[in-house]
RNA sequence: GCGGCCAUAGUUUAGCGGUAAAACACGAGUUUGUGGCACUUGGGUCCUGGGUUCGACUCCCAGUGGCCGCCCCA
């Protein structure tokens, strides 16, 4: 049919349709998700899958069982745990009623979540200390940008039931090795003690009463942090608040007796780990339920630009703050998006999925219905098979194959349904060879381990497509 | 919440006030059952909605989205 004619349907169709929809009044979908929401492709699963490997077998190797809560929660369970006054719960949860008028959100952050389950299944029964871990999405209603979206995957390890600085060391060591173990170099740990209740109390009175003398010299932001959440003046990067908060009294320098032995003993074990930490007074966390000891680690080079890949810290007040018993608890995130683009920018490699070493073409109708039962036979016996059934020229099929790269193709048409062979071709020599369908799987086995098997890379005059992928 | 830049095919980009182009990718094909190259060919509401104009993908405004910075954090 010409071309024009097939315009012009194709128009006519389009104006139909356009004008059924306008009677109808159905607005277009959006192909797109919502702001700060994106699709990962199939392209970027070797990196996702990657995530998962590494932090999975770490968890597996330290202890930690998998737990796996509700993307959607009570709301008063963020607003108890986070604290009212953050910024988490001032502007960025996700928080909407149910058609039964419960009011819920999100999950902005894991931690909650996990401790509500902890409490409600009587986890506590568990030889301690009750190691957790979590992955999935959260969500902050936060502008976008490099490395930050609204929904967003983290990976979680918490620790319930042991107070022992030990275990603050031993946790700071497992996100340190989840990042070293993905490839990630020039890794920095933040670390710093907020101090219990008690002490932070008194620190928190100090802190203001020096702040206030100061108060002309900050920000507006920090002005009104100064009545909201004092901690955070000292987190601001305006210049003028910095300089303010270098000069402020540590939170370090006036924890109580219990507090500062943590805190030295957590040093101790981070020395004799080796680990690459820095104090950092300033740290001080966006969540309120953290106490004593509180951490960070970033990437980027000495004196380069800093990026946060995750935290956590002790918060041995949260269970019971939630109605638990008094469970000392620490625990920590890390941002899966912001971990793959570290890996991407140092080249870390990401995970590659074996690849299919043959192909399985075929022609005409009988050995269509035959090579789908083939490949199914194949699969049972553990050989990874390409195929592309819905071509019909063997032509188009073995382009498939060359793209894929494979070593074998197994061709199988009318006359071998027929006969009950197949044509094994080596792709490198294009040599072929017909063998019994019987016997095909122990000869494709013995070929595909046998080393002499030249492969379609080796081969110079072909170029490869899918190297590069 | 504030500021800057941007929006054309699956991807990366050209383009002009007169109804769209390249490269790569993808599909079909180049006669009888055989891959790499080459050739032919197919595919676009030029983000959405208004305005200016005889006419807008192009100019103006708004919206939406993306990227970046601030804030905050993962």
């Amino acid at each position: 049919m010409p071309r024009k004619i097939v315009k012009k349907i194709k128009k006519a169709v389009t104006k139909k349709s356009k004008s059924e929809m306008k009677v109808k009044e159905l607005e277009p979908v959006m192909l797109q998700p919502p702001r700060g929401m994106k699709d990962i492709l199939p392209g970027e699963q070797p990196y996702w899958e990657q995530v998962r490997r590494v932090t999975e077998r770490l968890a597996r190797d330290y202890g930690f069982s998998r737990i796996d809560t509700p993307v959607v929660e009570f709301n008063n369970l963020f607003n108890r745990s986070i604290g009212e006054g953050t910024d988490i719960i001032e502007k960025e949860m996700y928080s909407f009623a149910t058609k039964g008028g419960d009011k819920v959100a999100l999950r902005p952050e894991m931690t909650a979540g996990t401790c509500r389950a902890y409490i409600q299944h009587g986890l506590h029964l568990l030889p301690k200390p009750v190691k957790l871990f979590s992955t999935g999405p959260v969500y902050r209603y936060d502008r976008p940008q490099e490395g930050r979206y609204r929904e967003f995957y983290q990976v979680n390890y918490d620790a319930f039931g042991e107070q022992d600085p030990v275990l603050d060391a031993q946790m700071i060591q497992v996100a340190y090795r989840v990042v070293q173990n993905l490839g990630i170099k020039s890794i920095q740990i933040q670390v710093n003690s907020i101090g219990c209740p008690t002490c932070r109390k008194e620190y928190k009175d100090l802190l203001v009463n020096y702040l206030e003398s100061k108060k002309n010299k900050l920000c507006q932001d920090c002005k009104r942090r100064l009545e909201t959440n004092p901690l955070r003046v000292l987190d601001c990067k305006e210049d003028k608040c910095s300089q303010v908060a270098a000069a402020a009294p540590q939170s370090v320098d006036h924890l109580c007796d219990d507090c500062r032995n943590h805190f030295k003993n957590l040093l101790e074990y981070l020395d004799e780990l080796d680990l690459p930490y820095a104090i950092n007074p300033q740290l001080v966390r966006g969540l309120d339920y953290y106490t004593k000891t509180v951490f960070e680690i970033w990437s980027g080079e000495e004196g380069g630009r800093k990026f946060s890949l995750g935290g956590g810290g002790r918060y041995d007040g949260l269970v019971k703050m939630l109605g638990g018993e008094n469970t000392p608890a620490i625990g920590f995130g890390l941002g899966v998006e912001r971990l793959i683009l570290e890996m991407k920018r140092v080249q870390a490699k990401p995970y590659r999925a074996p690849k299919p070493r043959i192909f399985l073409a075929q022609l005409g109708d009988l050995a269509k219905k035959k090579s789908l039962k083939l490949f199914s036979e194949l699969e049972k016996n553990g050989i990874l098979v390409a195929e592309s059934f819905g071509r019909g020229s063997l032509k188009a099929q073995l382009r498939v194959a060359d793209k894929l790269g494979v070593e074998l193709t197994l061709i199988l048409g009318q006359k071998e349904a027929l006969d009950r062979t197949v044509i094994i071709k080596n792709m490198a020599s294009g040599v072929q060879e017909i063998v019994s369908v019987d016997k095909l799987v122990d000869v494709v086995k013995k070929k595909l381990k046998t080393d002499n098997v030249v492969t379609y890379h080796d081969n110079g005059n072909h170029n490869n497509h899918s190297e590069n992928k």
